[in-house]
DNA sequence: CCAACGTGCAACCATTGGGTTGCGAATGTA
DNA sequence: TACATTCGCAACCCAATGGTTGCACGTTGG
């Protein structure tokens, strides 16, 4: 999944999976997230207009998911448009997934010396 | 993945995937998850040990996990031993994938459109 | 039985974080 | 040119959070 995505600079991709879980930890952030994802497209005050909080907060999340590297921004005449830049959701997902599997992977081994 | 991993009683499991981003949201928190996980089994003092952290601390945290349904404890003897409950986080990573699919999804509609 | 260990509870502290408001600067439009 | 948007910056507020310490209560083993 998530092609390179051209367009919109993706503003200092941010390593590790941290930054990712952090601006994930915000409900309003994942809202955001699935919005801009959803229009392909928008400014914070669109968004703003469709959330309960006001433009600046939308900015400031808007900053932090762009620390993040989840969205890049394109300045177009007097608005700056913000687009969804997935990519940095890969190692966020392999970590829980790893989690996960080495879990299954100790049951799995239990399980096994069980039967013996 | 994640099989319903029997014994130890997942504490109340929460619904939503806020608990569980919530949850993975603290370094900290992320690394008690693997350390947990890796041991198979584990108690806060164990834990604490290896961490740059208080005990208490590590409580603490053992607590938002079990709050996301992330562990689950049980009592034996004088100690509470944790382990691992990852079946929350089947409906984050549903959440993440989602997003990333639908952004992909719209690319690909462009995509098709501007071909035409 | 008593000492040692491990837990749980509570108070407290400092920092972060989400949110707001106000304002000046840049840009598009009548 | 004058007006209306839209943005970006800064200051400020309050609640949540990660962390600590201190202490009292069960449990285990010599």
């Amino acid at each position: 999944m998530t092609a390179p995505s051209p367009g919109a600079t993706p503003s200092a991709a941010a390593t590790g999976p941290d930054p990712v879980f952090a601006a994930l930890a915000d409900p309003t952030r994942r809202q955001i997230l699935q919005a801009v994802g959803g229009r392909g497209d928008a400014t914070a005050t669109e968004l703003a207009a469709d959330l309960p909080v006001s433009r600046q907060a939308v900015v400031k999340h808007l900053q932090s998911l762009a620390a993040a590297g989840l969205v890049g921004s394109e300045r177009v005449g007097r608005e700056q448009r913000y687009r969804l830049t997935p990519a940095p959701l890969d190692e966020a997902l392999r970590w829980m997934v790893d989690v996960g599997a080495a879990w299954d992977d100790r049951l799995d081994r239990l399980r096994r010396q069980f039967d013996r």
